[in-house]
DNA sequence: AGCCGGAGATAAACCGGTTTAGCTAGGGTC
DNA sequence: GACCCTAGCTAAACCGGTTTATCTCCGGCT
């Protein structure tokens, strides 16, 4: 029940375990013949090298790293978090080293030990910050990193990312182009770098909007939607930046007797199986793929390949029940 | 930029490597005098020991595994994983090692894996099957395991589960009550351990019952109710094993005239915001808490606790819009 | 013949911990 | 005073790999 190791190998080869190790990593420093050898046995016994001991010795540590700062009660609701895990794991064969933590200092600490460990060989940075210091401490302790949902570049890390500027802009003009004019946004964390630049996509093309922030909960998109349609002059369209968020959101216009969506158009950023069953129009992305794109951006970075930036796809306005031209008749 | 090792801290305290260790180990070898100034110097420097290194010297890895065998692009959809991640977390302080496999074999190979480079301190077991290979595996390896909702005891393993069984006669005897007589269930997949009991359950109230396969996936979900709503004599009730499934096998009453509730009565397996806002009477269980209770279970047995099963709160039955009276009115 | 160079292999150090064997000094016992 | 124990510590082996220094052997060149 006790796994060969190398000595074992090397015993059976009758060689020494450094020839071992140089014959199974393709290195040179052995003949052909002792190549084949070594390779020959080791298959026979079923050997495997050890991550963890190879880990220690600055190799490899076939595994990638993931921390996500959230109240762990809320992140089980978020399914772009999961899909983009699982687009992740579609591409990589090696498995993904996964932590919640709930403070930004948590986080950074947690990568210092995983860097200074060799436990992971590259790490995903998600939600980031204006000015986040994560991306200076990557390039600091020299961690391949690629930066997820970043929009944008960032130093010299590699990023994958969509265009939140052009996205939010065509949402705003669609529905300007419905006749819209008094258009509200239930934003996400102020903090978080792609909600301003949505922000600022969105005070640029708007003719008269406001501004509402939540945090991706029902409970900040239902508080978001009763405040914005109780105030003065409601909203003829609001945007929100989650399903989750839009869905409560149209609920609460549905019990405050608002018609969805001749009275209020909703349209939601990201779409899933939420907005498709509640018929909301959705900002779509294919979650999934973009996480195999990080994963496959990360897997060239660990290969050495310069660090580049990725823009995905534009995402796709998918035009369902919840929204109509300014007066327009009631779908629902 | 270099983390202090244990090296350093035993120069700075002028002693053995040996004694840092049994020193910052609380082990009794060291004088109190000596425990304290390598403690302070330690915590002076801000060492931390390297996990890597420790697990090499079979000590703990600082992380559990998890192992997932799904097709990824399914696998983004279904919330309850992530929900149970989310739970996992919300209760430990290591890491959790995640890795999506195609394959049972490949499941077990890298428990072996895992295993053999003391990569984790122990492992969850989820998506049991009937007879499972993994349990009697964990017992040969002697790797800590927890089984997840395998809806039962299993060998000398701590078990984390719900009764799917009293579950499932809870929904049939409610549908009864309803008047309902023939009644359908589109199950999960057939090699899983809870689709077989919760299959029991079902034949053994049910009056007049029929049930069809599925695998989580909406395609399924739409299919399977298409194929009963087309049948002969049509079922007046589904139960479906997933809400994904639910979701889709409303839609296509829905498009088929199928009034839900008045002609058609569902009701889901696992609430989830989906359910929340289709309006499905849904069988809810706490996920989150689930995870959080299966995590604790397995930090006790990594503790030395003897493997205990606990027995999840049963499902409550939340009564929504999709269920009613047989010949009763719409309320959809 | 004498010298040099490179291929092929080995032994040993190293990564950062844990653990065991062994050494030393001090106290108690008779 | 001889003997034994034990507390307290050190040195060294070990975990399973990688990497470097070193050694040997053989062939080619002058």
């Amino acid at each position: 029940m006790k796994r060969p190791t190398i000595k074992d190998i090397a015993a059976a080869a009758g060689v020494s375990k450094g020839a071992v190790s140089l014959a199974l990593n393709g290195r040179s420093g052995v003949s052909e013949a002792t190549r084949a050898r070594v390779l020959s046995v080791a298959s026979s016994l079923g050997y495997r090298p050890s991550v963890t001991a190879r880990a220690l010795s600055s190799a490899s540590a076939d595994a990638v790293g993931l921390v996500l700062v959230r109240p762990p009660r809320a992140l089980g609701d978020e399914a772009f978090f999961f899909q983009l895990i699982a687009g992740m794991q579609s591409e990589m064969s090696a498995a993904l080293l996964l932590q919640v933590v709930s403070s930004r200092e948590e986080e950074i600490e947690l990568y210092r030990r995983w860097w200074a460990e060799h436990r992971v060989d590259g790490v995903f940075l998600v939600d980031l910050l204006v000015s986040d210091p994560r991306v200076s401490l990557m390039s600091d302790l020299g961690l391949p990193a690629v930066v997820v949902g970043g929009s944008g570049h960032h130093g010299s890390l590699a990023s994958v990312w969509a265009d939140d500027y052009a996205a939010m802009t065509s949402v705003v003009e669609y529905l300007k182009s419905l006749g819209h004019r008094r258009i509200a946004r239930v934003a996400g964390l102020p903090s978080l770098l792609h909600t301003v630049r949505r922000d600022q996509a969105f005070l640029a093309s708007v003719v008269d909007g406001v501004i509402v922030a939540g945090d991706y909960t029902a409970e900040a998109g239902a508080a978001a939607t009763r405040e914005l349609l109780g105030s003065e002059e409601p909203p003829t369209a609001i945007v929100y930046d989650n399903d989750v968020m839009a869905v409560a959101g149209a609920e609460v216009a549905g019990a405050l007797g608002v018609a969805v969506p001749s009275q209020l158009s909703i349209v939601a950023w990201d779409d899933s199986v939420l907005c498709q069953h509640g018929r909301l129009t959705a900002l779509s992305r294919d979650t999934f793929a973009f996480g195999a794109r990080a994963a496959r951006a990360l897997l060239a970075v660990l290969e050495g390949a310069s660090p580049t930036d990725v823009e995905d796809v534009l995402p796709a306005l998918v035009v369902r029940g919840s929204t109509a031209a300014l007066g327009g008749a009631s779908v629902s």
